[in-house]
RNA sequence: GCGCCCUUCGUCUAUCGGUUAGGACGACAGCCUUUCACGUUGUAAAGACGGGUUCGACUCCCGUAGGGCGCACCA
């Protein structure tokens, strides 16, 4: 049997990091195993799911390149889930369920208060027909929820290991709302069956969930999928992620100008016990991938170290990797400005200083040997050598030597005290330009 | 409150009873570059705390502290 696994947001936000990292371990999953990745958008909640939040997830998933072998819509499946509803209501596996929202909520709290479980009590089992059809009658609309068997339920968890749940200390889950639309459980158990989701790799915050879709998969005659649950990201103060979306958004980073690449690289190695490092192709990663290899500690999430992981992968990418980003541009120039760029787009800020009509007057102390520079400048072609020619003769020619020689021309020459190897920036800036920024004698 | 999980250099981690506790990122320093950066070499840097078990605990057990997650007619 083929390995398929799925990411199923729910369209009510955009994606972050800590989602993108669950999106990202099972495509890295279905590659590796040669299989298929579902992406399935969760939006059982009409209210709350939108349109754009879908377009956008798409986007962002895309950027980072998962390419889905397949997209469902729970929102088109409703018939199909009214279908099970109506088998499991048939087969006593649900019951009707009349308290109101603020009731429960009062429940709960008194339940807290006296420090005991605060699991549903399953009064509505006790209901008569009578009772049922009075409140009925009052227009009371019942949720319905599944019955739990209270027994233990025991799974092996591929990166938490072995793992049980007591169903009897978890409240019987309410599948279908008073307005008869779904909640996520239960749609999530029937798409598992019905896409034969052989993996569902996700967020440590639905570990309890699981021992009840394990119970309800079984009440439905299907075969649990296989879990793996992974712990949560942590901002640098150690607090959860899920609060503060903002630059943590996939979509900001892609405004911020990040590599995609820098972005699955960190996702996919912060936690585990490879080294983190920047992967210019997703097969390297595909090849490392291992579950067993992911910590079940939180991981802590630091945009400073993806900012540098984004800056190391720049340095290493060749020519061949960046060509198409760069179609006016050569070999010598990237290789020239790569060591000195952390985001993508400063490529542009050096095309002007080597473009630029730029005249920067040199200091007076620095006005003769700038005029002696300019007359000792090598005839053409130039190439890698010719700042070193140029700089000999000076220093043969002129007192100066050391920062003296150099930050002159560097300043005359750039208008900054910092960047690329003059060797490799002068070759392309070219003599005639280089005349002009020295000034006409 | 109850339940589950976690805790080794600043960060991500290796160690599966006996190690000079290893690596990577970062930091710092040297070299290279006549600058910065890149690159390169090197240095500093860790077992939360308290009890056990054991000839011997980072490693096993218990407790404490800290952190994450869960306990919805959210997903």
């Amino acid at each position: 049997m083929s390995t398929i696994v799925r990411f199923a947001p729910s369209p009510t936000g955009r994606i972050h990091i800590g989602n993108a990292r669950t999106a990202i371990l099972n495509w890295l999953m279905s590659r590796k195993e040669h299989g298929q990745f579902i992406l399935r958008y969760d939006d059982t909640d009409v209210a709350r799911s939108t349109q754009e939040f879908a377009d956008g997830i798409a986007t962002d998933i895309a950027w980072l390149g998962i390419v889905p072998d397949r997209v469902e819509w729970q929102s088109k499946r409703f018939g199909r889930y009214g279908e099970v509803v109506a088998d499991m209501k048939a087969k006593g596996q649900l019951y009707p369920c009349y308290e109101t929202a603020d009731e429960l909520e009062r429940r709960r709290k008194r339940q807290e208060a006296r420090g005991g479980l605060r699991t549903y009590d399953r009064a509505a089992l006790k209901l008569t027909a009578d009772e049922r059809s009075a409140l009925e009658a009052q227009g009371r609309k019942p949720h319905w929820r599944f019955k739990l068997d209270h027994r233990v339920i025991e799974w092996n968890d591929l990166i938490r290991g072995p793992q049980h749940t007591d169903l009897a200390s978890q409240s019987d889950p309410v599948l279908v709302r008073e307005d008869g639309s779904y909640l996520y459980t239960l749609p999530s158990v029937i798409d598992d069956i019905d896409f034969s989701i052989t993996h569902v790799i996700r967020g440590e915050d639905h570990v309890t969930n699981a021992g009840v879709q394990v119970a309800i998969t079984e009440a439905l005659g299907g075969t649990p999928p296989i879990y793996a649950h992974h712990s949560l990201l942590v901002g640098t103060d150690g607090k959860g992620l899920s609060k503060r979306i903002g630059s943590l958004s996939i979509a900001s980073m892609r405004e911020q100008g990040l590599e995609p690449m820098a972005v699955v690289s960190h996702a996919a190695l912060l936690g585990t016990s490879d080294n983190i490092h920047p992967c210019a192709d997703i097969q390297e990663l595909v090849d490392g991938f291992d579950l067993t290899k992911i910590s079940r500690a939180p991981g802590r999430f630091d945009e400073k170290d993806l900012n540098q992981l984004n800056a190391k992968l720049l340095h290493m990418l060749p020519w061949d990797a960046v060509k198409h980003r760069l179609p006016e541009q050569t070999e010598a120039f990237w290789l020239a400005i790569r060591g000195n760029i952390e985001k993508f787009s400063e490529t542009e800020f050096w095309d002007d200083v080597i473009q630029q009509d730029l005249k920067i007057d040199p200091a007076a102390e620095d006005v003769e040997f700038i005029a002696i520079a300019r007359a000792a400048l090598p005839p053409e072609p130039w190439d890698g050598t010719t700042w070193k020619t140029w700089t000999d003769a000076l220093k043969a020619s002129t007192d100066r030597k050391g920062k003296s020689l150099f930050m002159p021309l560097r300043m005359v020459l750039t208008g900054l005290d910092h960047g690329p190897e003059l060797a490799a920036l002068l070759p392309l800036i070219g003599r005639q330009k280089v005349l002009d920024r020295m000034g006409l004698v």
